[in-house]
DNA sequence: CGATCCGTTGACATCGGTCAACGGACGTGG
DNA sequence: CCACGTCCGTTGACCGATGTCAACGGATCG
């Protein structure tokens, strides 16, 4: 039973699979359906039917705001779940639509139901990987909020780097990543014009390769600390943290946020 | 068995919840405990023990970047409740902390596990729960990401009108908010000079009124149209959005995302 | 062979950050 | 009760990062 699927490779880290898990999801993920560039999946507004898994390609999670600037708000990389939450939400409040060409798995309603159901094994991973789609939410919002434009990318890049790792499709540290300076300014809260110009920086200052169309990452140690990377947050595994001071520092010491135990009330 | 504990009303408004549901909430949610202001509740790279509920006052999910700078991810105001998926994580990758002071209420994993696998009805009101802030997270991500400061900070207000006034913290256009500038600086992405700045220019338009301590907002609609402020995401209701064009608008049409229908491949 | 789309570059504008100062509110300790 | 320290809001002057506008060339595709 090769482990080469995406799927299969993304969610057996997560959680411990059965070998009849594994087929279970192994015929799930049989029947890809080719999807081309720049196509959407769902669209903002929608009810969902059914969850779907990009096997191949690159799709986004994005929204169009009122004067038609549009905000990526996640990559979808191959073995990336969408619509866990299908049966509870009645209305999307953004659309999926794939970045380049895709190929993604249909999963239908009542198939969700048996693996949700009869597989407590590939519920708890599909549980797992939405908590990182989450946890990488909170980062991309740090990155919005509190990163100068050059780290936000170079954070970005890292992110992918580990992620494409996660299923295959990258090297030590070099990956395909064909997406357009564009989606990447959508994703980073840029302009293209400045996507450029950071992306030229990093070159210059020797830390990244390549024409956009493919990256290579010349010293990814490098990267990440310019990027204030820590991967902590696409796995579930245990990792140390910088103290949490509440207020910035150079304040006086007062402004630390006290701890507590909170006492259980109950 | 009055309705006005925040919990009850958040909850009953996401999913009918049966009269038992109901009272073994109000047992749960008895004995709160006050937390200062500036405390944190659950710190970065913590293994949760437990959930908690914020029952009075004004907390947050924040992180702390190396540079000491803050991101505030959300906040979290009476009803709202962390820590559902305490199970499953294993670190916390962010941390909660108290803005004003609060009353918590502490839910021990036990507790817990009994709300979740005997209540349907509470189990499904918090995840839906769970998916609001997800979607309150995205719609932070493009305010970060595509919105100019002044917008930022209108979109913030609006929010909190409507979750303080889904728990009854609010008038038909008036909360407190005792929240420092800093607060919302770290909210937006923004500097707190900025944040004064940009508070007086949405007074000085007439759109809110109020010394930060409290907010009074003078033309609800207006700075609803301001912010570009689509309540839908906070309720799990129908509702109508634009059409989602894939391409910024200006550009020609063929760059808009075409539909897919995706063919079920099983 | 023409349309597009994308990456690239330059000149320029501006939003929002930085730095610094000050006053008021509040709390604390003498 | 007063004096002091701290934190917060406010303002001004200045600056820099990033956006805007415009042009051009190469690649791709029909």
């Amino acid at each position: 039973m090769p482990d080469h699927h995406p799927l299969l490779r993304k969610l057996a880290a997560l959680s411990p699979l059965s070998v009849e898990e594994r087929h279970v999801l192994a015929r799930v993920v049989a029947h890809p359906v080719a999807i081309p560039a720049r196509t959407d999946l769902v669209r903002d507004g929608d009810q969902p039917r059914g969850a779907f898994i990009v096997v191949e390609g690159i799709a986004c999670r994005y929204k169009i705001l009122l004067d038609g600037a549009r905000q990526v708000l996640a990559f979808l990389v191959p073995g990336d779940f969408v619509g866990l939450d299908a049966d509870v939400v009645d209305t999307m409040d953004h659309a999926v639509g794939t970045l380049t060409p895709c190929c993604v798995v249909d999963i239908p309603p009542l198939t969700m139901r048996n693996l949700l159901d009869n597989h407590p094994g590939i519920a708890r991973a599909l549980r797992i990987a939405a908590l990182a789609e989450a946890a990488t939410a909170r980062q991309w919002l740090v990155n919005l909020g509190r990163r100068p434009c050059e780290q936000r990318l170079a954070h970005v890049l890292c992110e992918m780097l580990v992620r494409l790792r996660s299923v295959g499709l990258a090297s030590a540290a070099e990956y395909r990543f064909p997406l357009t300076q564009i989606d990447l300014a959508d994703a980073t809260g840029m302009t293209s014009v400045h996507v450029n110009r950071s992306l030229q920086a990093l070159r210059a200052r020797g830390l990244i390769e390549g024409q956009g169309r493919s990256i290579v990452i010349r010293d990814v140690a490098a990267l990440e600390a310019v990027a204030d990377f820590d991967p902590g947050y696409l796995r579930q595994a245990a990792r140390l943290q910088p103290e949490s001071l509440a207020r910035r520092p150079g304040l006086p010491a007062g402004g630390a946020f006290r701890e507590t135990g909170l006492p259980a009330a109950t």
